[in-house]
DNA sequence: ACGACTAACATAGA
DNA sequence: CTCTATGTTAGTCG
């Protein structure tokens, strides 16, 4: 659920709580999805610290000062909390106990976070803040005859961007959502690389202004198009409700069909 | 709110009123839950009697002579009640009017009742009366994972089951509502097969012997854990409430954590 | 090969 | 009380 924006506040969140604090313990509470043995993780991890926590994509990576690092995909429905070691957090995947310092807390309801130690990140897509015009022009040229919302989507593509802000982000370029790739003319190419830098950024400036310290959730009241509780753009015209690409699409017919 | 014990006892109920009697018109009250026009309803029903009511799950359905069913589901607040044609009833969605013997009223203050002209029946999940251990442990190996509570209260595995009556056959199986369905091994499987048969069975008698003749509402004051009024079970263990699958839910410490 | 679509998964929130 | 939203993956269909 969340996305690009709210990761991007987690990561800022959990820097301030976790950062060079002494592990001691790396224990899970249900079966993980995890690409080694549970027991190796924990060894890995007790007695190192956390240097580095940062995002790629709707990935977050996690480096210890061994060298080693693990990344925490979130998924549906995952997220983080801390409080004190032994405290009864429900839907606890895996629990961080630090020395003295209470415990980091990953939980889920339906199970699916996603740990890897050690991923392969040559295989990740460039990251949504990192976008040009030219990676996209490119892109675009590879998918000619994909529809441009699943374009957004593909996290083999572009990172961090789901259901919502591929949303904010057609409404603010003006771009259809049953828009096809191929059919987009270069300067709108151009103008939809704007956009997504644009409003990712927004969003996270946004959430850092008036979220700030969150581990978990999303924050979603404040989106332009993407928001049940609107019934006109902010530019005055109606929102239009319907499944675009599989998925609940909000837009306006200020988007041009290409 | 009303569960399959209530629902039964309903159906009894209307069966003494209003079979076979000619319907002159059905008036709907408020934009209802339909999913035809309700003049088109209006005119099926119209000249038609009702020759057969039965309850399929929590769904109550009326057979007419036509060949036509439609199916009645209260939701949380509706009821049924009867009176002379005209009465006003509060919150009324529908009224049946039949000829010379007053109206048939569908109430609900949430408005929420749902109506379906020719529902698919082939769509229904096994009714709680008709479990058998075969079923039970069938569907327990495709929801592994899913809470027991939860899976009780899935209309779309078990029919008829709701908050308070999942947690009287938790409490009859010594089941703790708590556990997670793979974790329930074969022979208490059986038991919990048994148990809700048992349960449900018992309530429909204790209505029908109590409680003859009611339309709506819900009797809850007999319930042996799921009553706000008593303090321990009927074995002297203390009452334990508690919010569990997103349910209030009455339980105590001789069920089993599976 | 490519793209579109579906099902599966468990729960909170509407 | 029921229905839906939600991300990924694996699978089907054209």
């Amino acid at each position: 659920m969340p996305e690009l924006p709210d990761l991007t506040i987690f990561v800022e969140s959990l820097r301030e709580i976790v950062l060079n604090r002494e592990i001691v313990g790396a224990v899970f509470h249900k079966k993980p999805r995890l690409n080694i043995p549970s027991s190796t993780f924990n060894s890995m991890l007790k007695d190192r610290k956390i240097i580095e926590i940062t995002r790629i994509g709707k990935e977050i990576l996690f480096s210890l000062d061994s060298g080693d690092r693990f990344s925490v995909h979130l998924m549906l429905s995952g997220g983080f909390a801390v409080a004190r070691e032994g405290k009864e957090i429900p839907f606890t995947i895996l629990t961080l106990n630090f020395r003295d310092t209470g415990s980091l807390f990953v939980t889920d309801p339906k199970g699916w976070v996603k740990i890897n130690m050690n991923p392969d990140l040559d295989e990740r897509a460039v990251d949504g803040l990192d976008v040009t015009s030219e990676y996209l022009q490119s892109s675009f040229d590879k998918k000619q005859r994909i529809n441009i919302k699943a374009f957004l989507l593909d996290q083999q593509i572009i990172g961090g961007i789901g259901n919502a802000y591929s949303d904010e982000i057609l409404w603010h370029a003006k771009i259809s959502p049953k828009s096809i790739v191929g059919g987009i003319p270069a300067e709108v190419v151009d103008r939809l690389a704007h956009s997504i830098k644009t409003v990712l950024i927004n969003a996270v400036e946004y959430l850092r202004k008036n979220h700030s310290g969150i581990l978990s959730g999303e924050v979603r009241s404040f989106l332009s198009i993407h928001n049940p509780k609107i019934k006109t753009s902010p530019t005055g015209y109606p929102v239009i409700v319907e499944q675009i690409a599989s998925k609940k699409t909000y837009y306006t017919e200020e988007q041009i069909l290409y």
